[in-house]
RNA sequence: GGGCACGUAGCUCAGUCUGGAUAGAGCGUCGGACUUCUAAUCCGACGGCCGUGGGUUCAAAUCCCAUCGUGCUCGCCA
């Protein structure tokens, strides 16, 4: 309802400065302070005042009286405070607000834009076990999906597979080289952690045996390359033994967080099906190309872009680069829109990406980039060629057993009667523990860099997954006890509810709180930042905590009950839909 | 050195794109609230030259310039 008061607001204020004379371009619309009883405020008089020749607090009272709100159902009134115009929600703004959100499963939900979006995110290197430096992508990239997908899109989700650089040809030459017998045990009894030892082996091989046996090794790394180039057959099938293997364990990590793909793209499709030779004809052609030292290169300081991108090695075989234009066009020929989420590292070649796909006559508002900083360590970077750095998998099982241990030291003191099997306590200890890594990634601006500390990371007190998810347990609770079924979405029918009735400070907080939601899953979707919806799930937290301290449900008389039970109801909504937006679990009991 | 990003309370962060009402949270510290719909909660106190310096503006954490600090980047790697 948010949305459609903003629309209202802005359409009478342009209305008004109309009949006014006065320009419409900037209405100075914003979100009041907390303490101002208005849904809105509006500014603009500041502007105005030289124009008119009157002090701001004047003009704002002129503004208002200019103002028509016959036709907007939502404002009440408009009322200057000094300088600012502040508009306030009619009680038909909060009976609508309640009505959706208690009767919508799906609250929060944007219409169909009727666009297909494809999120291509976490492509890491099928090199190895998925490390905490790289697990920002899949959380980041999953709710960027998420959050897409509530704003009305069809999205799709996407994981490039890097199968025919030069990293996958060491891996298969060290794979094929090395007996298991010269190998450490494996951290863990899977593809990913079993083959890693060859990789890290094969690398270690390179940086420190005889220049003559690396020599040797070389050679037969470039045998795998050009073979791949040549689009041999053979090739590919023993490049496939290890990359699968390694991707197979490595959809397992990621599959807990959950991130999970529609479709793994191998790069190698676009070698063998031509689609990388044809990018680079069109790129000989082009104006920008230029052969330097034997290779390929286009010059883009058209582009402000200093470095010349190479696109064809002297060997004649293709880069990553150059393989990836051919993906992009293919996204682009089969998607409204194309989304990337790339660490840091990759910015600059993310840009030379777009120049290049704009040069071969692509419209290249159709994608855009989310782009994220590492997760460090105190002591450095993580890496898995070097095998530092903490294994995903790891620091979801430590999260988990540690929640675990949280919810058997609450059971005694537990007020609640309602007996927590085994079962629950698994569940909960899974859905707090994983909920938690995940949150505390999501919810931060994902320009910032973070170091990965053990403590901070599974800290289950305020301003983590915990909190949020707690008051969804609290809501299940009381609805539960009212007889609302869960299971079945826990809509209430609040056809004659009187709005009215919830004329406490903290209920008319929650029902607004509960109007911005759908505005927030905009915002997230169109600046790609789902940080935002986990703040507004603080927000929504602590604005229930307050109704929930101020406000008896279950022991309110009549129609009271029933409207503060169908303010649950909503709340649940909201909340579980903006913890699934980012990809957290919603626990029904904690 | 060039380019890009980040710098807000002791610590971790919102707010910056789109300038506007006394700069908000959490952690930590101190004090308080469970015979009450779940205390993984709540209430209160303490804590800020918004890195620094200039500029634009009626108004700057927010925009511009400079500067310092930190990170990333500048491969015929990905």
């Amino acid at each position: 309802m948010f949305r459609q008061f903003r629309t209202q607001v802005e359409s009478a204020l342009t209305d008004a400065l109309s009949s006014l004379d006065a320009p419409t371009d900037d209405l100075g619309v914003e979100e009041p302070p907390e303490d101002v009883d208005a849904v809105l405020a509006s500014s603009v008089a500041f502007r105005l005042a030289g124009e008119f020749g009157a002090a701001p607090p004047q003009v704002a009272a002129q503004l208002v009286d200019e103002l028509d709100l016959d036709e907007h159902e939502y404002i009440d009134e408009a009322t200057t405070q000094g300088p600012y115009v502040n508009f306030t929600a009619t009680d038909a703004y909060l009976a609508d607000t309640l009505d959706a959100a208690a009767t919508d499963e799906e609250f929060g939900r944007l219409p169909d834009t009727g666009k297909s979006v494809v999120v291509e995110h976490t492509s890491a290197n099928p090199t190895g076990p998925v490390h905490v430096g790289r697990a920002r992508n899949p959380i980041l990239g999953d709710a960027v999906a998420r959050v897409l997908d509530y704003a009305g899109n069809d999205v799709e989700r996407h994981y490039y597979v890097n199968d025919a650089g030069r990293q996958v040809a060491v891996f298969t030459w060290a794979y094929e080289t090395f007996d298991e017998s010269e190998l450490p045990e494996p951290d863990r009894d899977r593809a990913d952690y079993d083959l890693v030892r060859y990789y890290r082996k094969g690398n270690q091989f390179l940086e420190e045996a005889d220049a003559a046996d690396v020599e040797e090794a070389e050679a037969e790394i470039e045998a795998i390359m050009q073979g791949l180039e040549e689009g041999n057959e053979e090739t590919y099938e023993r490049v496939e033994v290890v990359v699968d293997q390694v991707l197979g364990g490595m959809r397992q990590s990621l599959a807990r967080l959950p991130a999970v793909f529609d479709e793994f793209v191998k790069e190698s499709r676009f070698m063998r099906n031509g689609d990388a030779d044809d990018v680079v004809k069109r790129l000989k052609e082009s104006e920008h190309a230029v052969y330097e030292e034997d290779a390929w290169q286009l010059d883009l300081t058209d582009w402000d872009i200093e470095k010349k991108m190479v696109f064809l090695r002297s060997d004649g075989t293709t880069l990553y680069t150059t393989r990836d234009l051919a993906h992009h066009e293919w996204k682009f020929a089969n998607y409204d829109e194309a989304v990337t989420v790339l660490g840091e590292d990759h910015k600059l070649q993310a840009e030379q990406l777009n120049a290049a796909l704009e040069l071969l006559g692509n419209d290249t508002s159709q994608l855009r980039h989310a782009i994220y900083s590492y997760v460090n360590l105190p002591e450095g970077k993580m890496s898995t060629r070097a095998g530092t750095g903490v294994d995903l998998d790891d620091l979801l099982d430590e999260s988990v057993a540690r929640a675990r241990e949280e919810v058997e030291s609450r059971l005694d003191s537990r007020i609640r009667d309602d007996d927590l099997t085994e079962e629950d306590i698994e569940r909960i200890a899974r859905q707090v523990g994983i909920g938690a890594v995940r949150y505390d990634i999501v919810s931060k601006q994902p320009t910032k860099a973070i170091t990965f500390e053990w403590d901070r990371a599974l800290d289950f007190e305020a301003q983590s997954a915990p909190y949020v998810q707690y008051i969804h347990a609290r809501c299940c609770g009381i609805l539960a006890e009212a007889g609302v079924d869960i299971a079945e979405g826990g809509s209430l029918d609040v056809g004659t509810i009187d709005a009215d009735l919830l004329d406490t400070p903290e209920e008319r907080a929650l029902v607004r709180t509960l109007a911005r939601f759908p505005a927030v899953i905009e915002e997230a979707a169109d600046d790609l930042e789902p940080h935002v919806v986990a703040t507004y799930t603080r927000e929504l937290a602590e604005t229930f905590n307050a109704f929930y301290r101020e406000c008896p449900v279950l022991t309110a008389e009549g129609e009271h009950r029933a409207a503060r039970l169908a303010l649950v109801a909503g709340a649940r909504h909201a909340v579980a839909n903006a913890l699934d937006a980012l990809g957290v679990e919603a626990p029904t009991s904690m």
